[in-house]
This record gives C-alpha cells, sequence and structure tokens, in this order.
DNA sequence: CGTGCAGTTGAACGGGGTCAAGTGGCGTGG
DNA sequence: CCACGCCACTTGACCCCGTTCAACTGCACG
C-alpha cells in the first residue's frame, strides 16, 4: 500500500480491474502470486515496446499512461490508462504485442506474467471469468472508440472525451468535476483523429462559452450538461 | 456437413477460429458439446440484437454478417464476419449486447452456449487460452479499425479494406483475387467511415485506373499491388 | 408499368487540415 | 540573476477533401 511520492493518483486495489485475479481463491490454494513485481515507470518511459514478446500483462496502480499504435508513419492513441486499468491484453493472442505503452505521468505498475494469469485461471473458473470480462470491456470500449471516430465531428469528439474522463475518474473515487490533463493535445488528437491544432481550438471555444476551465494541464467542467448536450446533438454523418 | 443451397461460402470446421472449442479433448471428456444447435438466418436477419442478454457466443459457418453498433443517431458497422468467424464475444463481459450482428446473405451460425464454453475452458486450460486468443486477436484487430479511421484518406481507406478482405477470403481457402462484396456501398462506408457517395467515388476511381473489376457485387482486384500502393503512400495525416 | 431502392455522377459548400506566426512556461547556461 | 532556446499551446488565414444536395440510371419488386 506505498504512496508514491508525488501521490494523488493512487487507487486501493479495490478498484483495479485486476484485483479479482490478484485476490483469487486460487492464488490462496497454491497457486503463485500474479504479480511479479512492482515496476515504476518516470514520465515518458515505455512499459512495454511494440514488437516485444507478448507474455505479460500489465496493471497500472498508480500514474496515467497511454497504449499506441504505431504503422510506421505515424501513430494512434488507442486509448489512455488511468489508475486501475489493465494493459498489455492482447498478449493472450500469442506472438508479439503490436502497440506500445508509454507512461505519461510518473507510474506504478504490477507486472503480471500470461503464463501466471493462465495458472490462476487453471485453479479458478471465476477467475478465468472474469479475465474474459476484463478483456471482452475493453474490446466493446475499443468498438465504441471506433465508432465515435467513423461518425462524430471534431466538438463531439472532444466533449466525449472529456465526458469519459471525468466519468472515469468518478468511478475511481476522485472528483469528476476537476482533474489533471497529464497528456498533451498532441496525444489528444492522436487518439481523436484531429489535429492538435482543433484540440486546442475546440477547447478554446468550450472554455470561451464558459463550459470548462482550463488551468495548466487541468480541466475543471463548469457545465458538464452543455458538453453532453453538444454530444447528444445529431452526429456529423 | 450439409451445404447450403446458394453454397460457395461454406467452409470445413477446420478453418474456423472456434474450431479448438467444438473439437477440444474437454468436450469429448464428458464436458456438453459446445455447439447448442445450428441455426440459420436469411439475408437481413438479425442473429443477435443489441441490447440481448450477452449469454451466447456465435461462429458463422456459412454466409456473411456484419456487426454494428447503434447510437440512436446512426450506426457504425464493425466489423464484416466470413465463414469460421466468431461474433458476440462481448458476451463474456456479462450484461448486455453492446452490439448487433445482421446477416448479409443467407448463413448458417453455430450457437454456443457462454456457459458451454465457460464449462469446457473448466476442463482444459488449452481450451480456455485458445478463447483469450480469439477474444486478444479480436481486439487487436479493432484497434487497428480505429487507428484506420483516425489516420487514413478516404482512398487509402478503400484499398485497406480490399486487400484486408482479399486476405481473408484466401485465409479460407478462396479466390484472393476475385470475391464477392455482399454487404452494399451504405455498409462499407458505415465501416469506413465514408459516405457512400466517397465509396461509390473511390471505387470507380480504382476501376478506371484498372486497378479493379467491379461486376455486380464482386470485386475482382486486377492490381492489387497498386492498391498496396496506396495503402503505404503517406497517410492523410 | 410504376414504384423503390442501390448505385453513380456532378456541382457547390464547409469543416477541419495545413501553414505560419505569435505567446508563454521552463530548463539550461552564462 | 537574466538571456536564450525549446517546446507546448494558441490563434489566424487559406485551401482541400469529403460531405451534401441533387439528378439520373438500372435492376427488382408488385
Amino acid at each position: 500500500m506505498a504512496n508514491l511520492a508525488e501521490g494523488g493518483n493512487q487507487v486501493a486495489c479495490a478498484t483495479c480491474v485486476m484485483s479479482p485475479l490478484c485476490n483469487s481463491r486460487a492464488a490462496a490454494n497454491g497457486g503463485p502470486a500474479p504479480v511479479e513485481c512492482r515496476r515504476r515507470f518516470a514520465t515518458g518511459e515505455r512499459i512495454y515496446a511494440a514488437g516485444a514478446p507478448r507474455d505479460t500483462v500489465y496493471a497500472i496502480r498508480a500514474g496515467t499512461a497511454q497504449v499506441s499504435l504505431n504503422d510506421g508513419h505515424g501513430s494512434h492513441v488507442v486509448r489512455f490508462l488511468l489508475p486501475g486499468d489493465a494493459a498489455g491484453l492482447d498478449a493472450f493472442a500469442g506472438g508479439n504485442h503490436a502497440n506500445e505503452a508509454v507512461a505519461l505521468e510518473d507510474c506504478e505498475v504490477c507486472v503480471i506474467p500470461a503464463y501466471r494469469a493462465e495458472i490462476l485461471g487453471k485453479h479458478s473458473e471465476a477467475t478465468c471469468a472474469q479475465l474474459r470480462a476484463i478483456m471482452a470491456r475493453s474490446l466493446a470500449d475499443t468498438e465504441m472508440h471506433a465508432a465515435m471516430l467513423a461518425r462524430l465531428a471534431a466538438p463531439q469528439r472532444v466533449a466525449r472525451f472529456l465526458l469519459d474522463l471525468s466519468q472515469r475518474w468518478q468511478e475511481r473515487g476522485f472528483s469528476a468535476m476537476s482533474f489533471r490533463l497529464p497528456m498533451g493535445r498532441r496525444a489528444i488528437g492522436q487518439h481523436l483523429g484531429l489535429t492538435t491544432e482543433t484540440v486546442s481550438r475546440v477547447l478554446s471555444d468550450f472554455q470561451a462559452h464558459g463550459w470548462i476551465e482550463l488551468p495548466w494541464r487541468e480541466v475543471r467542467l463548469v457545465q458538464p450538461d452543455k458538453l453532453r448536450e453538444v454530444l447528444a446533438s445529431p452526429p456529423h454523418r
């Protein structure tokens, strides 16, 4: 339960998606401890690299990170990871990691070798099902993300992004109205399929309307309902 | 091994992603048969609906289908299903289906109650791992799709779509150069984040260049390398 | 034969990308 | 301490690609 020096983004294991794994009866009944070790990553450090052998999954214990996909010409940010999120789930397809994860802030990460998760799953059907559920949720989220990229206009994408982060912080017991934006405008753009300029413009717009405030690398949602309104309005297509 | 009346899209179970499940030793050793029944769906019929209880996964045995996500304002086609593909994998997250699957042609579908898959997984770690691998691959594919939507221009999207279908048909033992396009232009557009008009224009363009031919609801790739060239060229962003 | 829908094609518009300049915070080195 | 350069971000002006709107074709229904 050690706190990171920088503090603030720590979450109890209770809210971690991997906790069913860590606390499974299987682990108590002679299975190995799922977590091999906890590692720290400094801002900008790579948690795992694309092309690395896919034999490990990770749980973000503190700090934030981004998962991105690189095709040689540029990169797309698949998702942002908050404390309690899992990464590297494609480990279970064997082969190599297709994407990479990079720490956006100093992070503490639980390292879980895939084979240990699999051993745990062998001992407990409940654990195995939990693993499937985590993957299924991740799949559903990614499908939603793709749908957003295909259908929404720029302001709607940004509104959705802010509301999504808001909800995820709230689920973790933090404020839904005010939170850090550890990623830069460029990363937001790479996540939403927009340029930095457009992200900047839309955020400025929202601020000019008085719907949000933008202190340095933070957001305060002043009128989240207005954002929901933007999102609900007839989409781009 | 019955063939459908319309024939042509039948695949041997050997190429089905679910075959490891069906043929697992667990099934032989007293586990239940994974497949509850085989159902047929006519063109346009819904295989499962959004909001339906998520308790079943499906394997397309013959025919093609589309999985789409609906948000009230319109819909996004998440992926197209070819014979041997699995659908409804989000079943394992519990709750309800977020997306729906619709037959594009007359289909024969293996219906696999989720609990049976789970029972099989309990008997065999290999089966359980296979299930995870299928989900992980689906996740990786969806991430690639999102990256494409975020970064590629219209002609590159269409080229990628054609090459992707080509490869998937080839993996199933059919021609990589010539195959049916069971989905309409609108569905292609909903998959690629483009309008029907743009899809039509780009396809006409490719045809005018002599790279492809477009008989009624079919494609023949005359110069697939040209398509690969389009795809490799510096992306939209 | 008429109606309807899928597809194609043309013309014009506009959202967002591109290019460019300007601002401000921060670290580094004098 | 300040000077400097760097980088993230912002803002403006312009332009292009894909959307929108519309007309037309052709095959498939009743």
